[in-house]
DNA sequence: GTGAATTAATCCGCATAGGGGAAAAATTGT
DNA sequence: ACAATTTTTCCCCTATGCGGATTAATTCAC
């Protein structure tokens, strides 16, 4: 357990008021004085090591007063965007997209890249990133020494504490140190995290989640991915592992054990169209889901029939997550969504039909279709979040 | 987020310097401050405050000490197992089992009775459990004003945090104000728990994971719980609702949803059997699973074939929740262990066959057959933590 | 336009916490 | 008896947060 100190009390609740700042708009010390339930004193202090370092700035202009009221009136502070950049990417087999943000997360550039990393050496891969990243950089007018750190989130299991990625479909390899790597080819602190906890952050910051504490996030892509918010922050599981849904068994077949991936995978909705020879090639260029869009559309059996295999065993699974973490909202993410009403309708009954009685109407289905860079600007947010925690210079005690 | 001041400063260290002092036995300041990296000095000042308290006692006799060594002798700290006195309960269908304990958790008296409470109306149940408590403090040479708290633990879906039980199989009712019910009966503050939670908090104080941070417990009794250690203290779900394993999905029969319950809960098991009237009778009198494992050590095919799928069911589970929570051990606990060698073979074999390759060798099965004074002593131990939290006289400031 | 009223933010002094270093305490060894 | 050694406590320092008084910046009333 970490020991507590006046440093940690301090940090502890400076987190808090710049938290407080970053989701509350330009606000008063007094506003964040009751919502923190800090004194106004301390909150005067925090916020004047905040201004003195930067992070935060006072609005002067267009002041949101109330013009009937009298007294002084409230100074709104509000984080300074200019305070800080970082990166945020999302690195899927078939493309890359980044974002650059400023301190409040704000998009200055997106940068998309459909590119097939797919199994290529780490070399190319890393190759492949740090390009896209220095391109979106300057497509934002900067330079990699104006970046404070690099997020990038993979699929599949990514251990963020150290930066390894356990296993991914991207590499070919186990146990990639990719952190290190780009920390070294970027010469800016990068850390990895899974794509499933990055967006998870991404809503709760800017998205569908802006409202709760705890939430349950399911990521439908090419992998199937987890992302629990808990008490305001992902819980990352026992050893910092982060979760693959696709490994989850759903029963026991003919042909030994049934997993989740085997049936609403990306590669198990598609694949079974590989007589097509035009489809496939949409596949190669990670055109899939759209092409399946439209071969539903027209009403092909085969795919609307994978389609529904797929929403009844997602159906199935998402009632086994809220069994367990009972959330009050489950969002749906990823290029799985753009099967439509053939797969978002099995899935919601089989959900209807697996939920037990006595969780039924606790979690609610959200289903969000955002596009890639959305994902991208959740690893900004983790990024982000790693600043806000970093003691920064901390106005120094003696001065 | 709780707000930071001195006083919780304090009471991080404080808990921290006293749960060290239960952890490592017989301790010294010294020793307590290297574990804990607090200052000598600050040890000193919190030790001071516990003795104090007479939370804990300087140890003279025996002193552990090295006598080739030279210098002033290290004076050991150990609990005063006299400091508090507490209940632990375990309560299920058909039995109740209560302990007293010390504030080490060392029990003073045990209490088992084989009532069948199942269905009862609430003020019968919670008369027999008033009348347990009672008894079993007597027993143990005390009076009631002598117990500092009482926890009762229970198999469904608790919530700890209000003290309610939302769904039982032993009440008919849902929603029970189980803890403020028996609160005002015993006049002695008194919580609710899953016992699925209680015995793992058990295992983490006394049993097969004390040397872990993490780890994840599955109880198999009628109903199927499961207990989650994260961090050195108990996950209790979004909402502090614990989990019902027995709810989850585990496919799709002819028949609608298959649910674990239905394979693997105790009644799954027996039920098959209800044609033999003496077995009847063995169930109804809470001897289910003992002449169950007279009947597969006889080779009752209809029994060993219930036992093995209970076991594949429970195996597929297992490597489920551990696709999640990534856990270094799991724990499965159990009256359904007693069906012997055919249920834990298919339980291993079916694991081992769920598990997915990236993780396996990462958790270790444990089994263990503690008998149900061990989950009423885990109880006791979840009232115990609470104890230790709580701020006692705090020597306060000005003295 | 000037002063009263009002509200926001800061300043001052206090209490508590933890940490470092010196001092005291309690031993063993010579 | 005194030196050496190790543990524990004491004294002083700094940082933190808080309550109350003070100052700052407005609006309203006349």
């Amino acid at each position: 357990m970490k020991t507590a100190d006046p440093e940690l009390m301090r940090a502890i609740n400076r987190l808090n008021v710049l938290d407080t700042v970053r989701r509350h708009g330009p606000i008063s010390r007094i506003e964040i004085s009751e919502r923190t339930e800090l004194s106004t004193t301390t909150v005067s202090a925090i916020t004047a090591s905040l201004l003195d370092d930067g992070l935060i700035l006072p609005r002067h202009e267009g002041d949101i007063r109330n013009e009937a009221v009298r007294g002084r009136p409230r100074v709104a502070l509000e984080l300074n965007p200019d305070a800080a950049r970082v990166v945020g990417g999302k690195i899927a087999a078939n493309r890359m997209v980044f974002v650059v943000t400023n301190f409040r997360g704000d998009v200055l550039s997106k940068l998309a890249l459909p590119i097939r990393l797919d199994r290529q050496p780490i070399g190319v891969i890393a190759d492949l990133v740090e390009d896209g990243v220095r391109r979106c950089v300057v497509d934002a007018g900067l330079s990699l020494e104006d970046v404070d750190s690099v997020c990038l989130g993979f699929p599949g299991v990514i251990e963020h504490r150290t930066g390894y990625i356990r296993s991914s479909p991207i590499f070919r390899d186990t146990n990639v140190d990719f952190a290190s790597e780009m920390s070294t080819r970027l010469s800016t602190p990068t850390i990895v995290e899974s794509d499933a906890h990055a967006i998870t952050l991404g809503h709760h910051w800017f998205g569908k989640a802006r409202d709760l504490e705890d939430m349950v996030l399911i990521s439908l892509e090419q992998t199937l991915g987890l992302g629990v918010l808990h008490g305001n922050s992902l819980f990352r599981g026992a050893g910092g592992l982060s979760h693959n849904l696709g490994d989850l068994v759903l029963g026991m077949g003919p042909n030994g054990v049934v997993r989740l991936s085997s049936q609403a995978g990306e590669s198990a909705i598609l694949g079974e169209q590989q007589a097509d020879g035009r489809f496939a090639e949409a596949i190669r260029l990670g055109r899939g889901m759209n092409h399946a869009q439209a071969l539903i559309k027209a009403d092909d059996d085969r795919l609307i029939g994978a389609a529904i295999r797929a929403g009844e065993a997602v159906g199935l699974t998402i009632a086994n997550i809220v069994t367990l973490f009972a959330p009050p909202r489950v969002i749906l993410v990823g290029s799985s969504l753009a099967l439509g009403e053939p797969f978002l309708n099995s899935l919601r009954d089989a959900y209807a039909l697996a939920i037990p009685p006595s969780l039924r109407g606790v979690s609610e289905l959200v289903f969000d279709d955002s596009t890639d860079d959305f994902w991208a600007q959740g690893a900004a947010a983790v990024a982000l979040y790693e600043l806000y925690e970093s003691p920064w210079n901390t106005t120094g005690p003696a001065l």
